[in-house]
DNA sequence: TACGTATTACGAGTGTGATCGTAATACGGG
DNA sequence: CCCGTATTACGATCACACTCGTAATACGTA
């Protein structure tokens, strides 16, 4: 028999209309999690945690993208041993029309 | 003869090119510093420091107008005593189009 | 020049967030 | 059931940003 789980894993998600401007202007004022977001975008595909090259330790990536998490930009999943992440783009497009294309492209524009 | 001016009273805007996206957010993912932005773009003239009500004393709203400025969300000029506040729009939609809109659209949405 | 209003400089208190290291947990496969 | 990989929980450190009070500065007017 398998040992229990401790722990369900849940990940709380915010619903679409309960997502806030503080909690997305608070996630993308960090440098970090903008480039995480692009990178989303960039691909259009589902990405785990461990599939992101950046210049922090895991420890920390696992705090930003709950950040991510909270704030309602991404959709996060377990897949296996694997986290998934995904971007909500229609969630977000719903709630706030044009605020992410406007992020992304002045993201882009940065270059 | 008048009292020499000890300082110019010159104040420093990056250029529209300059402004970075870093900075934007840094500066709109405060709620104080949202609501000048909003309410410079809902009047739509140019507004004194002390036209503004809010719940911050006034040596923190000086501090918050430095930062709009500094991240070239506002433009400020001298007008006798009073310190005039200008939104960039036109520069801000020349350096990231859409961008702007998309975020007062965002903040509307949240009434 | 004297006064009143508007704004600022400065220093300090305070909280929050980014970061890390280490140890622990979850899961698939052997 | 054990192992390796992926992710996390926890505690600690550290820097920075928001906030304030006080004293000082700038300017228009009398």
């Amino acid at each position: 028999m398998a040992r229990p789980k401790t722990q369900p894993r849940i990940l709380e998600h915010p619903e679409s209309d309960a997502i806030t401007v503080q909690s997305l202007f608070e996630a993308l004022a960090d440098p970090v999690r903008r480039e995480i977001v692009r990178h989303l975008a960039d691909v259009g595909e589902h990405l785990s945690c461990g599939a992101f090259d950046l210049p922090v330790t895991r420890s920390t990536m696992t705090h930003h993208f709950s950040v991510l998490r909270e704030a309602g930009l991404v959709r996060q999943y377990y897949a296996g041993t694997m986290k998934m992440n995904a971007l909500r783009a229609d969630d977000l497009e719903a709630r706030f029309p044009g605020l992410l294309p406007a992020l992304l492209t002045a993201m882009d524009r940065e270059r």
